[in-house]
DNA sequence: GTCTATATAGGGATAGAC
DNA sequence: GTCTATCCCTATATAGAC
């Protein structure tokens, strides 16, 4: 088996248990893989499989939702395309933002660094995109900020009442709420 | 030391590190009692003092952030003394939310009826009020759940980007966004 | 009510055969 | 590259003295 292939078997592994709940019998047995062939994969472990899967999952989003926002249509456009993106990434709001699980715990030591970065080039790449339509640059950073807070606050209110419409609502608003 | 006294110390503990991350040698390190002890007040365990903090948490919780929806004022006032307690509860957005940080991995599997209970409490407690202000009921109830939000979210952009502006902001809209 | 000591299970991690 | 077997450590939990 690839590295690839096991890193996206791991995947709902952490994002259903976290960092601290996922053990490597859980990564062991979602991979098909015996613990000493993980460590094969990754010598150092769960953090090294934390880490690579955190990267995996990265380079999707960067494919998928930060892409739609370098594209060269209008930004309108743009962002429409994120969204539909966003819904389909977070599967309609069922699925934990990974970045979010990262930031709780023992896993916030390990990868905060990491973690604030990839947040950052997000509000800065949709910043960017909103000051293309005509936004000031504070009043751009200022609505990114909140779209972050609107998309991490739905998918914790979704899972707390287990029904995705909040979320669904988030996204169908937040075009307007971004562009005016 | 009375069980009252030892959960109060031990409320930290599960803030920083998670229900998962959460360890009885790191709860008897806080309340300064030995392993031994904590069975002594709490037979179940991790579980039941877990459950105990989720309690005690929630009735300090409904003395100041709820109970200022339920005084006799005008809602105006009300949903002011809500943003102004809320500031406080979460340490002006340094201090995670209890509820969310129980609605992940193992601690959804036990606690998750009960974080659902308490946060379907205070949406329906803050639509009340907002019916109150005039607020067709369909709109106060979507209005208190992105309050619910904000909030959470804010605190999670708080943690990720090591600035509580986000939160403080959040926070200070809240009343124009629930009122109009 | 608190302690020391200990039981039992599971966690992360490694050695070495195949 | 994968396995079985094993090591060490920490986790939860309990027994029993004080």
């Amino acid at each position: 088996m690839s590295r690839e292939q096991a890193i996206a078997k791991l995947i709902p592994v952490f994002r259903k248990y976290g960092y601290e709940g996922t053990t490597l019998s859980l990564l062991s047995k979602a991979s098909g893989l015996g613990k000493a062939s993980l460590y094969h994969h990754f010598p150092g472990g769960k953090e090294e499989i934390a880490a690579a899967v955190f990267e995996y999952v990265g380079i999707w989003f960067n494919k998928t939702v930060l892409n739609s926002l370098q594209s060269e249509q209008k930004p309108e456009l743009k962002i429409q395309a994120m969204c539909k993106n966003l819904q389909e990434f977070y599967g309609n709001g069922k699925e934990s933002c990974f970045s979010a699980i990262m930031s709780f715990g023992e896993a916030n030591n390990l990868f905060h660094d990491r973690v604030k970065h990839r947040i950052q080039v997000l509000i800065d790449t949709l910043a960017q995109v909103l000051i293309e339509g005509g936004i000031e640059p504070e009043l751009a950073k200022v609505r990114s900020q909140d779209a972050m807070i609107e998309i991490q606050g739905a998918l914790i209110l979704v899972r707390i009442i287990d029904d995705t419409e909040p979320f669904e609502r988030a996204i169908e608003n937040l075009p307007r709420k971004l562009l005016n």
